[in-house]
DNA sequence: ACTGCTTACTAAATCGTTTTAGTAAAACGT
DNA sequence: ACGTTTTACTAAAACGATTTAGTAAGCAGT
């Protein structure tokens, strides 16, 4: 049925050999010395036959995919949807395509991902890290393969990364509460050691201490990570009702955090601002639309995916680039949910 | 630095050739009448070894990737990433990883998109099909290649597909608007072929009709595809504007123009549902817990999935397995919208 | 003792490229 | 006119698996 056109039928079509249409073909001509008129009509044949290279060939012998791994935590988030869409946009300027898998910052899943990614010979790897992958990433790195973690990093792990200044956009958004006159602030944050979330817990901390408010345990609530929303919800209802007249605003450190959070007020038809203020570490359509919107801690997640494929096609381009680990700020972005 | 563990590694340590090698781990030791004894050998020095099957060279050999691409217009959506996730997960049960890209509507990127997914050898492709893709799906068909089309179809293309009953979805929309005791009801949707979009606008039409209210060209909108969000709010503005005192609802026939329409209603100071009423066909989180809550005609997202992944790995795994038209339903969830 | 069948393997071809190590012919320098 | 260099190519090996076509040894049956 469907006739593969290879390097031999081109070859024979042209009465050469193998050898020098591949030369033409990767552009090598000039460098090899092959004739501009073979050059030439080997390339018209290429395209008269419609030859498409075979990739399992090509890549067995140079090791090259021309595609990209990336690992998110869920691409269905907001967050992550948005950064794998502009991932892939500047990827495919650059010639390379992409393939993802989400984490499920779920363990056995976490480590069967990298592995599987490297078995299909990845270029490179665009990583939200699981504290599972520690590692895989060792060896990943120790291996010399191009990889840019984003979101988070491992401070000991010597990788490139792509971040935002998650403590100061948290200490930023406390400020703010405090500066509003809000005195108790609750947290509800991730059950995770992931670093983000750490220095975000750290902003918040950092933040009542700057203010001179007090710090207090059970005003603090981490909600395991995967759980299905619904369950979050019902977690956060029971957080909320316990702490009843002893809190006047949430600090959210993710924007699904934010969201269940949302969902578990109108359950408690607890109205934003006038019953509570809200501020959430992350944007999404509901913050920015919603009735009322929220006042959020903004990530540049357009830049952040530009800057994690900038460095991670440099490192796969040429392999002697230095590590890059670069640090961008967050932008409080005020709404109607501070009273 | 990385020394790669081949076949030829493990046959050489266990004193045997490759062939068995091969023979054992692909489990079919005991069909090639190789003995226990050494298929044990085998597997615990592949194991010790931790031996890697070559993708590259597997796939010389088999054509075969255990990888499945999926085309969609723009991941960062909230319908098709939440269907990626699904994808993915579901694909990953059964053994295969998922490669994404968006099309972006986009004449160009769609075109070339398939070429590169089909040069790098997926098994099988889920794709919701833009109109320009037309000639490489028929191509796609024609040699055979496992495909499965979503959320939309070519009805003159003997494919797979998985939508759901567009029609049948909106016009349960109007029919409600109307009981509701509404008349003047505008409509917005894309600027595209798409069946999907058809469909619905049929919908709306039809259901127009079957409720004696005037069908005014005046009251339909359609957006061109791929518009910044930023210049469909705009253009919505102008739109609504000029029907002051004509309108009393809209329907939106997807989410995403649904949020725009909500912002540009926000500029426009008016309030839902008191000026006007809102149904949207598609849901997401700010219509589910947005203040007011959106009415929406709410697609089986999940399902949709992983009955596309089911029909694709069926149609991967047994050659000759039939087509499978595959049409779920909608379900109008009523919220607060319509007034 | 010969044929035939089963068991337990293996050598070599193959998939489609790229690359290494050539070579014959032409051109050049003196 | 002779050696050297350059030009314009090619044959064959290699990448790492799978598969086809064997084969040698052992045993059974007559």
């Amino acid at each position: 049925m469907a006739k593969k056109v290879s390097i031999k039928d081109i070859a024979s079509a042209a009465g050469v050999s193998a050898t020098t249409v591949s030369i033409v073909l990767n552009g090598r001509a000039r460098e090899m010395k092959i004739s501009d008129a073979m050059a030439k009509k080997v390339e018209k044949l290429a395209e008269k036959l419609q030859y498409r290279p075979n990739h399992f060939a090509k890549g067995l012998r140079t090791g090259k995919t021309h595609t990209i791994g990336l690992i998110v935590d869920d691409i269905s988030n907001y967050f992550f949807g948005h950064l794998a869409k502009v991932v892939e946009e500047e990827a495919d300027k650059k010639g390379y395509t992409v393939m993802f898998c989400s984490s499920e910052n779920n363990e056995g899943k976490s480590r069967n991902i990298l592995n599987m990614l490297v078995d299909k010979h990845m270029d490179g790897y665009i990583i939200a890290p699981t504290t599972f992958m520690l590692p895989e990433l060792e060896k990943l790195i120790a291996e010399n393969r191009p990889t840019v973690l984003i979101d988070r990093y491992f401070p000991a792990l010597n990788s490139n990364f792509v971040t935002v200044d998650n403590f100061a956009g948290s200490l930023e958004a406390i400020n703010h509460l405090a500066a509003k006159g809000v005195k108790k602030i609750a947290l509800v944050t991730n059950d995770t050691d992931q670093l983000q979330m750490q220095q975000r817990i750290d902003g918040y901390l950092s933040g009542l201490q700057k203010n001179k408010l007090p710090i207090d345990e059970s005003m603090i609530k981490k909600i395991p990570f995967g759980r299905p929303e619904a369950k979050q919800v019902k977690d956060l209802v029971q957080f909320f009702t316990k702490l009843e007249g002893k809190m006047e605003a949430v600090f959210f450190t993710s924007n699904n955090l934010g969201v269940a959070g949302l969902e578990a007020f109108s359950i408690l038809e607890k109205t934003v601002p006038d019953n509570i203020s809200v501020i959430c570490f992350d944007d999404n359509d509901l913050f920015r639309l919603g009735k009322p919107g929220i006042t959020v801690v903004s990530q540049p997640i357009k830049q952040m995916a530009k800057k994690a494929v900038e460095v991670l096609v440099k490192q796969i381009e040429q392999a002697d680039s230095p590590l890059s680990h670069v640090v961008l700020h967050t932008q409080l972005i005020e709404r109607e949910s501070v009273g």
